[in-house]
DNA sequence: ATAATGTGAATGTCAAAGAAAGTCAAAACT
DNA sequence: AGTTTTGACTTTCTTTGACATTCACATTAT
């Protein structure tokens, strides 16, 4: 039922925490702990372990080839979410919308509430109206300017 | 006969009622459940389980993919948003908005972090591609359902 | 001894197949 | 007239597998 990615995420995750923010893994050897084929870890590896999610994954090929994944060094919440900006394209799909903002939440950039409140002002939902063709390109728009809203001084916003 | 809507309305509302206001559906298992084809789900989704009725709905596609349905809470401390959010119509001019929000602030119904996040994302500035006849549409919108997350438990969302 | 070559052991790439949910408009109700 | 129901088609995300590339090490040729 759950899905192979969220498995292979936990694990990594799990073994990231274990060891200190830094894991050397070898494919083959994970995806035979996992039950799939190898070609799954490097999957996730590019949808979950990106640098705009903070991650630095190298890996060598060959004999004794390797992969190493590591978490970027914390930024600050302010500096991760300036980081965040400049990852956005002119494009955000909800999907990594709801990423960028699991991680901002895991890093505390921001809190559960401030998440949520932003993940459903650019939800499909939200956006119901427009075409499906605008709507990637008006949720970026709306993400960056909810998040851009964060880095404002509140004492010095537009609402006063 | 009961309508068909209704028993799908019926049953969705049995299932937050044991899970606590938010729970995760197939829609395919569901449509089963219930002999109906699936596009039947999105569609009682889409009229009942509305942003206006205090509703967050999110999804995904694909392989294991899920529809999260979450209701608000009936938290007294809320009632002032989502009195708020009858109010609000088909479309919301960034005026009006930016009153919405010094009102909720005023009654400790949201802090001006928050406020400044929401009053953001639906700024002209966030919508700037759009028509300016669409703007106050899809600003409506995106409004009603930031301040539906905010009603939302946030230990219950689907974000994590 | 050194350079070239072979070999097996890894990881990388990419496209096709599969598994869900979304869309939209026509038909059927009320 | 306005909602509901249905179903064909679309889009998005995941899973798989065949094939390509790279590397360390062993072997061979000069």
């Amino acid at each position: 039922m759950a899905r192979l990615v969220d498995v292979i995420e936990m694990v990594i995750n799990q073994m990231l925490d274990e060891n200190d923010g830094s894991v050397i893994i070898s494919r083959n050897t994970l995806a035979e702990k996992v039950n799939c084929v190898p070609s799954q870890i490097t999957y996730v590896l590019s949808t979950r372990f990106t640098p705009g999610n903070g991650y630095i994954v190298e890996s060598r090929r060959g004999g004794g080839g390797q992969i190493t994944v590591m978490r970027a060094k914390p930024l600050s919440s302010t500096e991760y979410l300036k980081a965040m900006l400049d990852t956005i394209g002119r494009e955000l799909s909800q999907q990594q919308a709801r990423l960028l903002l699991q991680n901002a939440i895991s890093r505390k950039a921001m809190n559960a509430r401030e998440a949520t409140i932003i993940m459903a002002a650019c939800s499909d939902r939200a956006l119901g109206k427009l075409d499906p063709d605008a709507r990637n390109i008006v949720r970026a728009d709306v993400f960056k300017n909810a998040i851009a809203g964060m880095l404002v001084d509140v004492n010095n916003n537009n609402l006063r």
